[in-house]
DNA sequence: GCATTAGCGCACCATCTAGTTACTTCTTTC
DNA sequence: GAAAGAAGTAACTAGATGGTGCGCTAATGC
């Protein structure tokens, strides 16, 4: 993805007709909205031209076809988050400040970007084809493991954690227990005869989560 | 659903050219496989039928729709899922054991009926339109919250659980990091670069699981 | 065994959908 | 300021796709 909304003439010139990078942008933007509400299969290439205000022409101009558009908006979607990850700055923190403030993030990340979940789940359902092939998703990927692997060495060190946890293992389950409770809001709503999205329910879940990940990484 | 496999009559006769039951069987066997792989909006009717060797006129005599079939096999699949649950008859288990082995079955469940999983996420892009209307599946839903609910109970009375856990957030992590592991089990594979569907990346996730939640519960 | 019901199949339709062709108009560059 | 390329548009197509009308015939009840 070329990012050129730095270029300074590109700025300067505001009322452009006609303007690559932006019809890009909205596609883009419009791509992410449909793909996350009606999955890859439900989305309408024609819905996405129309919200983006673009010709239907420019999608396949800019990414060549239907899957080639969901694959950027994929791709976008993952460095996205790998990159406020880093930003958090864990390395700084004591390790239980840092995993807490992970567990946070995580939930709150999937709360103010509902459109990751579920490209995500449309992008499971097609075996991770797209992302496979997205070598820059991969880049940010590593670094991400990584950074959970360090707070667990440190808490380790420092004798707050107790040793033999598979990070992996951890980061997974740091995700899962947000991940699922929003992707389910739906049907766990239904199933538990409550609204899992009131206020309330959103403030209790995170403490509930805060929990269940420090108990795990605890000493005894 | 009505099940008429018991009827002796039916049974006997066993190569009937028309057999309503057994046609319409199929079709939901043909649907939940095609609904599970490629969701409500993928799936395609023509391959239910074709898959059902039954005539696609069929579907739509038995099923209305292709949202009434989808309605259908989504009710069977938590139906059957709870129904599953209630024969585990945990209150009968000392209390650690009967979570332990909620946490074992849910894994196994969601491992052996990969459909329930995919249904379930196809069913929350369309905002749980079609559970709302099963009053069936909410029936088994309520004996289900209650199980959990008693097996806590139990547990504090006993003194091995603490005090003060929402069964509700208690039972959505327990099938959240479940469902979680398998249901991004392509995106996971590559995010984390290990296969996470070998034969020891699962029984190290169950053991991880179960240890999750033992701790959850545990006292201190 | 005859009539009625209900399971079933063929052929068909209206509509939608991803993708394209052929063309126009704006922007940049020298 | 003209050439050239890039951005943008409208109309169209070929193939799906969910859904039906209607007739045929096997099963059932009497």
């Amino acid at each position: 993805m070329v990012d050129r909304t730095e270029i300074p003439e590109k700025v300067a010139s505001k009322a452009r007709l006609r303007d690559a990078d932006a019809t890009r942008a909205r596609i883009l933007g419009a791509a992410k909205k449909e793909f996350a509400k009606s999955g890859l299969g439900g989305a309408r290439v024609d819905v996405i031209a129309e919200r983006a205000r673009a010709n239907k022409r420019m999608i396949y101009h800019y990414f060549e076809s239907k899957e080639g558009l969901f694959q950027t908006v994929l791709e976008n979607a993952y460095v996205d988050i790998r990159m406020a990850e880093q930003k958090l700055n864990l390395g700084h923190l004591e390790p239980t400040e840092a995993l807490e403030r992970l567990v946070r993030f995580t939930w709150d990340y999937y709360l103010k970007n509902p459109e990751f979940i579920t490209l995500v789940n449309s992008e499971n359902l097609h075996r991770a084809k797209h992302l496979k092939k997205s070598e820059l998703a991969q880049v940010y990927n590593r670094r991400f493991v990584s950074m959970v692997s360090e707070i667990l060495e440190r808490g380790v060190a420092a004798g707050v954690f107790r040793p033999g946890i598979d990070p992996v293992q951890l980061n997974i389950t740091i995700a899962a227990i947000g991940y699922y409770y929003l992707t389910n809001r739906y049907t766990g709503s239904i199933v538990f005869e409550r609204d899992l999205m009131a206020r309330e329910a959103l403030d209790e879940r995170l403490r509930f989560n805060i929990e269940t990940i420090l108990r795990l990484v605890a000493i005894g």
